[in-house]
DNA sequence: CGGACAAGCTGA
DNA sequence: CAGCTTGTCCGG
């Protein structure tokens, strides 16, 4: 009996091999033409060995490539991200200047192999939602915006205000509040999966999706609402490039499915105001007030700056307050960041760079640019008598302890987390130790300046959402939290919010600020960094201008920067970093 | 990326 | 000219 021709259908694959972004095609085996899809994850031949990757198309073969040269997929190994995933990712691509789709495909990817999804497993009833939030309902039904909460509130009623619509996508740049908010939603009577354990769950269809910066990317049938809770957060942004924000990628992702996007933060940044537009809602003041700690100013602007100490008489009042659990925070890990000879008054420089010289935990010297490591002893005249003129955490521990009466941890990222680490009644650190201290009393920071003057242009919000988290681990006014604030500027924006409990005065301030001086939002900016940047940013035709050891782009938006420095062709043999939005700028 | 192959350098 | 290093190209 003769049979009907089959027409062949041929695979495009990304294989997942760093480096190499390039799709090849193959052929697809009648076994398996009933379980490939567009982001299957195959098995295929490539130069002799076998290799994973993704299908980004089905469909007849390209004409260009002989048939004959064609061989067929090895095999399917899995489900990944779905056609409308890869296309996101082709956008965030584009959006954050990358010429390669690999690594957000892998964020995209479950970590372990999913060779089948099962049935939905939804469970909600109308009465489910009774603590959804009103104002939350409102704003999704309007299309989505921000909610400003205070440090203190439960976000609970949010999430399921979004729930409610359907099945909603809930990202959360923290681990350990994010298994207790799945807790909490599971105990309201929803079914929730948890990414990136979940992804197989998740892609069946549950109630709710929770994850972290990655779970933008997560499988979610059916989306209705998507949320971003503590949208401020700089660990929502990659740090490898591209640099894409999962703020940003939820709106667009939002926006692609047509649901509500709802950022949500104590202090939401001028990028997520400037999306809203007028879409936003607030505590009312009375309750913003009771929601933040009580802020004491100490003021140490009329110190003379060279004999200002970091221990003013205000902190050592609640040091050596025994009932007291305090946290201070000094951004200078080391034992010191700047020094000074003794004998002849030179700074301590670096001897083959001449760059300043910080000084490790062990005593020894090390170069802040070529990390060239000497003895503590002056390059000048020898003296090995030094004064610390900007002291760091292990050199404050020991000031602390005298000044306390009482024993002192310092606690960086790089200091091995033991177990008991939060539970010395005294802690000194590094803004790590906000994430690793479980709860205190009262956090001081010895100097905001070095945080509200940092030179990257988010400083400001950074510098707030610093003492938020401090805020949220000393509790609210009415449990007696108190945040500790040292500056020589107590009428910065930053200090006033914190003091007055009303973060929307640094939101209009730096949206003003941003606007004059063409920062994003309303401009957009890149870094340009490593070997061929300068080649690279020349035949980009973008204005740069150079910045430290790379180059600063700039254009009027997003979509006239990103996507020229994606088509950019990347000079041979370079090596470039690009990041767009730069997070450490 | 990793393999294949070609072009350049060294030593006898 | 073998033996080795360095660079460039390519994979379906």
């Amino acid at each position: 009996m003769p049979s009907l021709p089959v027409p062949v259908l041929t695979a495009t694959v990304l294989p997942d091999v760093s480096g190499l972004d390039k799709t090849f095609d193959y052929l697809v085996p009648d076994e398996l033409r009933s379980s490939v899809r567009v982001g299957s994850l195959v098995r295929v031949p490539l130069a002799g060995r076998r290799v994973g990757g993704w299908i980004t198309r089905l469909g007849p073969p390209a004409a260009e490539l002989p048939a004959d040269r064609l061989v067929p997929l090895a095999a399917w190994s899995g489900h990944g991200p779905d056609a409308a995933t890869i296309e996101l990712a082709e956008w965030v691509a584009a959006r954050w200047g990358s010429d390669r789709l690999r690594p957000l495909l892998v964020s995209a990817t479950p970590h372990r192999r999913v060779r089948s999804i099962g049935q939905p497993v939804r469970r909600r009833r109308p009465s489910d939602f009774r603590d959804a939030s009103d104002g939350a309902r409102r704003l999704m039904a309007d299309g989505g915006g921000v909610v400003r909460v205070t440090p203190s509130d439960d976000v609970v009623p949010i999430v399921l205000a979004a729930a409610e619509r359907g099945p909603a996508l809930v990202v959360h740049p923290g681990e350990p509040i994010r298994s207790l908010l799945a807790a909490r939603l599971r105990a309201a009577g929803l079914t929730v999966a948890v990414l990136p354990d979940d992804w197989a769950l998740a892609a069946a269809g549950t109630d709710v999706v929770v994850g972290g910066r990655a779970a933008v990317w997560a499988p979610v049938p059916d989306l209705a609402a998507v949320v971003v809770l503590d949208e401020h957060d700089d660990s929502l942004q990659e740090e490898r490039t591209p640099t894409w924000h999962a703020r940003d990628v939820a709106i667009e992702r939002a926006r692609r499915a047509d649901v509500p996007c709802v950022l949500v933060s104590p202090c939401p940044t001028v990028t997520a105001l400037a999306w809203s537009g007028s879409r936003w809602m607030r505590p009312t003041p009375e309750a913003e007030r009771a929601g933040w700690p009580s802020v004491e100013l100490v003021d140490r602007s009329d110190d003379e700056p060279w004999k200002r100490s970091l221990i003013t008489s205000e902190l050592v009042t609640v040091l050596r307050d025994p009932a007291l659990r305090v946290v201070c925070i000094h951004n200078t890990p080391g034992r010191a960041r700047l020094l000074a000879c003794r004998s002849c008054r030179a700074l301590l420089t670096c001897e083959r760079c001449e760059a300043s010289v910080q000084q490790a935990d062990d005593g020894t010297l090390v170069c802040r640019r070529c990390e060239q490591v000497r003895p503590p002893v002056c390059q000048r005249c020898g003296s090995s008598t030094l004064a610390n003129v900007r002291p760091g955490v292990s050199r404050l521990r020991e000031e602390l302890e005298v000044a306390a009466g009482r024993p002192v941890r310092a606690v960086t990222g790089t200091s091995p987390d033991s177990g008991d680490g939060g539970e010395a009644d005294v802690v000194v650190g590094t803004e790590a130790a906000l994430h690793r201290v479980r709860s205190a009393d009262v956090v001081a920071f010895l100097d905001l300046d070095a945080e509200l003057f940092a030179p990257r242009y988010r400083a400001a919000e950074q510098a707030l959402a610093l003492l938020v988290r401090a805020a949220r681990l000393v509790g609210p006014l009415e449990g007696g939290g108190r945040l500790i604030v040292q500056t020589s500027s107590p009428d910065h924006p930053v200090v006033q919010a914190a003091v007055a409990a009303d973060p929307g005065r640094v939101a209009r301030i730096e949206a003003a600020r941003r606007r004059e001086l063409s920062l994003p939002p309303f401009a957009a900016l890149a870094r340009v960094s490593g070997d061929g940047a300068a080649e690279f940013v020349a035949s980009s035709g973008l204005p740069a201008a150079q910045d430290g050891e790379g180059w600063l782009v700039r254009a009027a938006t997003w979509d006239d920067l990103g996507p020229v420095l994606a088509r950019t062709a990347r000079p041979k043999g370079s090596r470039l970093r690009v990041e767009v939005d730069p997070p450490r700028r």
